[in-house]
RNA sequence: GGCUUCGUAGCUCAAUUGGAUAGAGCAUCUGACUACGGAUCAGAAGGUUGCAGGUUCGAAUCCUGCCGAAGUCACCA
């Protein structure tokens, strides 16, 4: 048993044998690292015992602490106040470091049978993916590494959005102005060769538009329907998805699109088709260069019509109800939601209808026991809506389902908004970052004598080391403000300063003649960097499990930046392998070792890369 | 307007989940390579944790009320 664990025991069987009928529980013994100047390593909390006792903090501090000073002689404790401050012995520090060396934190956590499903990514086959996406990305990819880690049987997938009328439009503007180019031929990523033809339908929409507001029609328009005090410009803005479903032409042509499709028709079909494969390809690039994957992947387009069945067959036990018009709802007044509509009117599905089919047939496939959607906050709502629906329905998996809601990426000037053309692409961004550490490597002359593909490979693993990081290493529930400048950043708080301490430590590591060994029994004393590091390096296994726990990867990237900065610390102040004594080399030499190895596994939960060189 | 979330150094983020003197990085200023890699280290400066109450041994954290920001409340996705 470890030591802490030992003291920890301890206190409580001083409690009840002072306390008998109290109910003193190990749960109530906190026990913290001190991060005072106070003396002491660790701390343990007085105050609630002293609450629970019924006694004086500072008395019971002093009764607890003569206690441990019969049972521990060979440690120092030191009560103040309502805290009670306990310095380790040399010992100690010895027996945790070999506890780490022999720990395969691979399996620090046993493996259970329970599977959970997570869904990430989900882009949309009209345009490239953005740096929205990216935050999804990462967010989803390091909760399947740490869910794998605490042994759950873990899914990834995806769910495509390639039908529906905005995908009509990049395929009709295609048609009408492609003239048979290719991504191919044009020697453009299919997603963004597809994009182009997104983004040319809007402007050639946005002529028609200005065209038709300078008609009589259009002015007559204005006329009838403005609001009091209305400019012509705000109506207009305002008018512009009437104009589109009502009056437009191209509108018209979308439309009639997206009914052949939804109709089967062959050649609408095969465009769709061929357009799609452009966009899945480019994707599927992105996600490569991201090191993601998926186990399984949805398409909407055959899940769009899922659902609509559930709902049907609830209707008589009360569940949901029909209207008149024959629209079919439910009430969530009881959950304090609203009434939500589930069918329309003309019997056809909508987003909630489909969701629901989907959580259906991916339990009928997988069985998961919990199921994560990894998706902005601007859809909590729904996923609330949705939960409940589920929970009405007594679907099996209804009490499984979370929602992993995360605040939307901004940049310093604001929202990304794609008609005002700031959205940050993802494949930009990624060339952005790994030019910028190119930049800076070839600074420097620690690559010079590498072929040029391993240097090339170095620089991909610190440019996108640096942009993971800076996305990673805040919390998922914050909004987050992206400044591009920052995001290629290498110094400081970021992704390449760990991978510093990690190529710092395999280059002492490659200097060495001979393997580590364990022999530092007479090593003393344990100085105060490396007792830092060893309080951390205990730490590691709490630290993934909460990060799990929460779905919160920025605890793990928060935690790894501050034990790399640790060893910065440890390795500027002392000499590893020009220690005083054979055994201080070889403790810290093993130290290093783990810190090593912790900072890779870590940073590989995350998603980063280690080079060995940089 | 209803509901939800968020306001911490000039900027970007932390704070062991209610614990001791609120910590980092960037930017600014100063110092450290004849040390195992200076993408590093040490130091200075920077704060009424939006405001006002309350709860208690103790509050950035919990409660109430204001102020401010964002999201959402579609027969959109």
């Amino acid at each position: 048993m470890n030591l802490l664990h030992k003291i920890q025991s301890n206190i409580l069987s001083i409690l009840k044998s002072m306390y008998a009928d109290k109910a003193f529980a190990e749960s109530d013994i906190q026990i913290s690292p001190n991060k005072t100047q106070n003396k002491g390593d660790y701390t343990v909390l007085i105050f609630p015992l002293a609450k629970k006792a019924g006694k004086n903090p500072t008395e019971l501090g002093n009764e607890i602490q003569s206690g441990l000073k019969n049972l521990f002689p060979e440690l120092g404790f030191e009560a103040i106040g309502g805290f009670l401050n306990i310095v380790m012995n040399d010992q100690f520090w010895k027996d945790s470091l070999e506890a780490l060396l022999a720990t395969d934190f691979q399996k620090m956590f046993p493996e259970n049978d329970k599977t959970v499903l997570v869904e990430y990514a989900s882009p949309n086959t009209n345009k490239p993916l953005h740096l929205g996406h990216i935050r999804n990305i990462l967010l989803g990819w390091s909760i399947y590494r740490l869910l794998q880690r605490l042994g759950y049987n873990v899914v990834k997938t995806q769910v495509v959005n390639d039908r529906g009328i905005a995908i009509c439009k990049s395929m009709l503007a295609w048609q009408k102005y492609g003239e048979g180019r290719t991504p191919a031929s044009e020697h453009v990523k299919g997603d963004h060769f597809v994009g182009e033809y997104y983004v040319l339908f809007e402007s050639k929409f946005q002529e028609e538009y200005k065209q038709f507001q300078l008609t009589e029609e259009g002015k007559d328009c204005f006329d009838q329907r403005k609001k009091q005090e209305q400019s012509e410009k705000e109506f207009f803005t305002e008018y512009k998805n009437q104009y589109f479903n009502n009056q437009s032409t191209l509108g018209r042509e979308a439309r009639a699109m997206l009914l052949k499709w939804e109709e089967g028709d062959p050649a609408v079909r095969s465009l769709w088709s061929m357009m799609n494969g452009w966009v899945l390809e480019g994707f599927e690039q992105t996600y490569t260069n991201l090191g993601v994957d998926f186990d399984k992947v949805y398409f909407e387009s055959e899940t769009y019509m899922l659902g609509k069945q559930i709902f049907l067959e609830n209707i008589d036990n009360g569940i949901f109800y029909k209207k008149t018009d024959g629209s079919v709802w439910i009430n969530l007044e009881n959950q304090g939601l609203y009434h939500k509509l589930v069918l329309r009117s003309d019997g056809t599905s909508v987003y909630i209808t489909q969701d629901t089919g989907m959580a259906d047939i991916r339990y009928e496939e997988y069985q998961y026991d919990s199921c994560i959607y990894v998706v902005a906050d601007e859809q909590d709502y729904h996923f609330k809506v949705l939960f409940e629906i589920c929970k009405a329905l007594k679907a099996p998996y209804a009490d499984g389902l979370h929602h992993l809601s995360y605040g939307m990426v901004e940049l310093p000037s604001g929202r990304m908004k794609s008609r005002e053309g700031t959205v940050v692409d993802a494949d930009d961004l990624i060339a952005e970052v790994i030019n910028e550490a190119t930049k800076n490597a070839s600074e420097r002359n620690e690559l010079i004598d590498l072929p040029q593909e391993e240097q090339n490979e170095i620089n991909r693993k610190v440019g996108m080391a640096a942009l993971k990081y800076h996305i990673i290493k805040v919390n998922p529930k914050k909004k987050m403000i992206f400044d591009p400048k920052e995001s290629v950043d290498l110094q400081g708080h970021t992704g390449p300063y760990i991978q510093n301490a990690f190529v710092r430590i395999s280059s002492v590591l490659r200097k060495l003649e001979s393997e580590v060994t364990t022999d530092f029994i007479a090593y003393n004393p344990i100085n105060e960097d490396e007792k830092e590091l060893l309080m951390q390096l205990s730490a590691y296994k709490g630290v993934i499990s909460n990060a799990a726990e929460s779905y919160d990867p920025s605890v793990l990237a928060n935690y790894t930046y501050s034990l790399a900065k640790s060893f910065h610390k440890f390795y500027h102040n002392h000499s590893i392998l020009k220690a005083e004594s054979p055994d201080a080399k070889s403790f810290r030499l093993s130290l290093s070792k783990v810190v090593a190895t912790i900072l890779a596994d870590a940073m590989h939960i995350l998603g980063i890369e280690m080079p060995e060189k940089m």
